[in-house]
Formats: structure tokens, sequence, C-alpha cells
DNA sequence: TTGTAGGCGTTATCAG
DNA sequence: CTGATAACGCCTACAA
């Protein structure tokens, strides 16, 4: 019963009568070193069998893999899919796969997955950073593997990033709304941590609004009605920026209380998805481009794993819109 | 300069005077099969030197992996990385790793991704299955690699299962909907495509009610207001049933045309998120449970995996609430 | 407690 | 055009 002996390229090789060298040069694709005859013997033979290769031993021995990962922060966020399909809709057309990994928030989960990943031996990493640390991304760049950083910098100029203009596009709402008649803003966001992403938005609030009002909350364990109360809701001339598009479409649904009649908008924030607008068709958001930012982190990466060129560090900013 | 020669367990075992062997069993935790002394060497040298394993050498000797792949039909639906956070949390504390990949709702990527996931070893394999062909799954049992669906069945009883409670718990809301009044249910899905849990809560709806109009989008390129135009909205008695969250936010939030007085809830669906909720807060939903759906597939996953009971196939139904 | 050596499945170099 | 055969890095009987 046990005919399930996993076959290898030996079995195909004496099933065709040729050595493991020809097919592994079949397999390889170097057609034009062979007969036709043998390849088409193999061809056949490998259909017929539905022989695959091990992949760990050809990594073994080629030293490398098509294998490219993709570390997200969260992959709750929409953000993360979406940049994961831009970045697999490139890999895809050159062979490579993209495979997904989440470090759920936490720098611990992040390190474990990183040290994993390196001993896989990927070909490429895209990294959105959770821990600002480079000791751990080094390890890659060292080995010749190309890594690069999207959303979030951490700060070291020698790693290729694809980032968006968090603090120009901050500041170009904020003077609008300036110009709106607010004269404070209460940011609501995750913890800063250093986050690039966040640190460059608050400095973007703060470039032109002298009073703000920084609230920090946990959006797993989120106390809506305790947020509520930190809000300086009684002024209506208080603009709430929300840096996290699920709390804020929470806020836009509870939304009531914020309706001030001589104030046309009372919240925005970052959005990822359309459904800030559906709930508020007639607000102004800052909108990313997530499937873009995948798209050209993954192009920088083929650049180096493809072309060889491991040297090709690239800082590209993919502007975010407000409207 | 090229220092970073890549360092073997061999440059492991010289620099401490030892054999591979050995620091092969002191890196698999066999501590007890050699002196102190040795095992204390070895764990300095190894934090000195940075040393960590190729992945692909353990792979190819111990023939199996620590990694469990994740094959999701659609990476941007909320459920799937809440099944996924789901699976992470139990294999985690077991030692493997989950990784993610998205069949971006194609059959041709979906079996493209079966192909590569198989031939890289993994562990074992969480599928979300878009297609309905068995054979490409039967290489993983056929291997010994356990293989569990997770949210869709694919009918033949041989293979572990997770799934939700679609026929009962549309049935039962139907019920509820039946005795507030409605006569008629308009259903809005992508296109049923044999996909189990799409067909069972249709067949859910159809049982309770005899008048039902299937409108079937592509959310992709989503016509709305030609979406508008099919519905019957002149009738109040008609009952939106939206299977895509996606979609029922957008209809939720553009509501205002659906709106009858005497009928108090005119959409309903199934859902992952809690912003349906927000955007209606007093209407009843389907809710599924994803992250408990992931957790029990990979529990059934870990005593395959490692209680080495390859025979243990379950079908489990963690029910859906409807409220 | 430790070492030797064959094996895991493929690739790639070097002959023929 | 094709075939031996030494790597690739690690594991695991089997010995000692």
């Amino acid at each position: 019963m046990d005919k399930n002996k996993k076959l290898t390229i030996v079995d195909v090789a004496t099933k065709a009568g040729v050595s493991t060298a020809t097919v592994s040069r079949y397999l390889n694709g170097q057609l034009n070193q062979m007969s036709e005859k043998t390849a088409a013997k193999l061809k056949k033979i490998i259909e017929e069998t539905a022989y695959t290769r091990n992949a760990a031993a050809v990594q073994l021995a080629k030293q490398k893999s098509n294998l490219v990962a993709v570390l997200a922060s969260n992959i709750d966020e929409y953000f993360s899919s979406e940049y994961f399909k831009g970045i697999v809709s490139i890999l895809s057309v050159q062979g490579f796969i993209g495979v997904l990994f989440d470090s759920n928030s936490d720098t611990a989960t992040e390190s474990a997955l990183l040290e994993t990943v390196y001993n896989q031996k990927f070909a490429g990493l895209v990294l959105q950073p959770v821990s600002t640390d480079h000791n751990l991304i080094e390890k890659f760049t060292n080995d010749g593997v190309p890594v690069v950083l999207i959303d979030r910098d951490i700060g070291n100029g020698k790693l290729s990033t694809v980032t968006t203009n968090n603090f120009q596009v901050t500041k170009f709402a904020m003077e609008n709304f300036l110009d709106t008649g607010f004269n404070k803003v209460t940011i609501i966001t995750e913890p800063i941590n250093h986050i690039s992403t966040r640190v460059e938005r608050v400095a973007g609030i703060r470039s032109v609004f002298d009073h703000s009002q920084l609230i920090e909350v946990d959006s797993e364990h989120l106390d809506f009605s305790g947020l509520s109360n930190d809000l300086d809701i009684s002024n209506p001339k208080n603009l709430l920026f929300v840096l996290k598009e699920r709390l804020l479409i929470q806020l836009l649904a509870n939304s009531d209380v914020l309706n001030a009649p001589q104030m046309p908008q009372r919240i925005t924030g970052f959005i990822d998805t359309n459904i800030p607008k559906y709930l508020a068709p007639n607000y102004k958001f800052i909108q990313q481009s997530p499937f873009l930012m995948g798209a050209t982190a993954a192009e920088i990466l083929m650049t180096q794993i493809s072309e060889k060129q491991p040297e090709y560090i690239k800082q590209i900013v993919i502007p975010s819109k407000f409207e």
C-alpha cells in the first residue's frame, strides 16, 4: 500500500534512463543543453509522475530561495493587506512569491520572526518595523539579503525605504483646518513609541497649531466612554485628528456629539479604505496609497535581487492626498 | 574585509573543540547527553558568534519544518487576518510559526501557491479554499502533511474542517425577519461559484422565504448605482441580505433610501467587525468568530503534528450569533 | 559523554 | 549533449 515513497530527482532520472544532472538541467530550463528527444521524454515523465522538487534541497544547493518575506507590524490594519497585494503583484511577474508574517505590534514577536526569516534564507525582506533596532536587520544586509522598509523608517540612512509624506501632508491638512476656524487639535493615537509615522504626523500638526492635546489609546482595549471624557468636546473649535482608521471610523459613527453647526468638520485623520468616506461623504481625510507603496518596495527589492545591484539603495516617498 | 563568510555548524564545532555532532545535539536541546561544561562552552560561543542554523539544511536533514502555511482566499477580508491571529496564537506556544499566503480569490493563484507550499515541505496547512478541487490537497495528505480547511468545505469528508453553522444561523435570522413582516429577500453576494459558505447561506434564506432574488456582484469593480437599480427598493417589505461585509458597510452608509418607517431593519448580513454595529446600533447581524475558528483549526493541526496522530480528522462547527 | 560518517535532494563543475 | 561526483549544512544512528 505504501506506494507513497516520495519521488526524487533520482527516480525521474532512472525512469528516463538519464543522469540526475540532465534532469536537473531540464528542471532549470537549460533546454538548449540537451536533445529535444530527452527533453520531451523528461517532460512526459515529470508530468505523469507529478514530480516536484524539494525546495529545501534546492535552496541548500543554490544558496537562495524565491520567497520574499513581508513582515507587517499588524495585519489587522487594512493598510497591511493592501501593500502586501502591491508587493505580490510585482514579485509574481518575476517568479517570486511573497509570504506574510504578523509582528502583532510586538517587538519581541518581531525579532523572533526576523530570526526565523533570517534562518530560512529568504531572497528578500520587506519590513514594516515596530522596533527601531537596527541589529537584527543588519544581519540580513551583511548576508547580502536585500531589505526594504515600508511605511516606517528607523532613521539609519543605509536602508531602502518606501514611506509617505507624513509631515507635509499633515501640515497641509492642518493649514486647511486652521483657515476653517479651528484653534486647537486633539490627537488620538496609539502610543507613539518612536514610530516614525506617528512622530512625523504629530510634528506636522504642531507645526501649524499652537494648541494640541495628545491622547494615547490602546485600541485593543478601548475605553470609549473614558475617551469621551478626555475630549474637550465643549469647545467647538477643537479638531479631532485620529491616527488610526479603525478608531476614526468608530468616532465618526458616534459623532452626533461632535456636531457643531458653525464648524463643518470636527474629525479627520489618516485613512486606508473608503469607509470613512461613506460615513462622512463631505469630510476630507488623508488618504495613503498602500498598494502603490508595496509595489514600489517590491520593485526596489527586485532590482537588488535580479539585477544583482546590492548597492541599489533608494528612499522613496509616495505622497498621500488630503481630499 | 570579507569577514562575512557565513558561519556553519563546523565553525562552531572547531571553535569549541568538539565535533559537529555535539553541537547539533546542543542545538536540538539534548543537553542531558553532554557535560555541563561543553554545554556552557557551546552556549557561550553560539551567543558570541550569533550563530543560527540554516533552516533549509535542517529541513533537508530532518525532513520537516516548523512552519505552518495558511492560505487565505483573500486577505483583504478582515475575517482572514482574524483567523490567522487565532492560528498563530496556538502555534506559537508549540514553537511553530504561521505564515500567510493570499490566493487573491483566484483559483490559478491558489494552485500555484499550493504547489510551492507543497515543495517547501511545510509542517502543516490551513486552507480557506477558493477552488473545490481535491487533487492538490491530496498530495499533502498522502505525504503525511496535515491539512485543515477553514471557513469553507469542499465536500469530501476526509479532511478536517472548521466552519460555522451557515445554514442554521441564516435560517434562524430569516425566521426572525419573517416574523417582522418581510416577504422577500434580495441576496447580494459575490459569485456563488460552488463556495460552500455562500451556498449554505442562500439555502438558509430560501428555506424560510419563498421569494428571493440573487444579485451577484464583483466587489472589485462595484457599480453601485447599477446595483441600486436592480434592487427592488420600492417594496418596503424587501429585505436586503449582504454576504460580504465590505459591501454591507457601503450599503448601510448609504441607507437613507432604504428607510421605511414601518420596517425597522431593511439590511442585514454576515459581519466580522464591529463597524456595521457602529453604523446601525440597533440592527441585528450575523457575527462569526474568526479568531476562535483559527485557533480551533490550529489545535487540530497541532494534535496531528505533535501527537503524531495523522488519523485525527475532525469536523468542527463554530456557531455564529445573530444579534 | 563524545566522535565518525553516511544520508537528506539538488546543483554545478569538470570531464568525456 | 551527457554523466560522475563533490559540494550545500545539518542530523542521527552507530561506535567508542
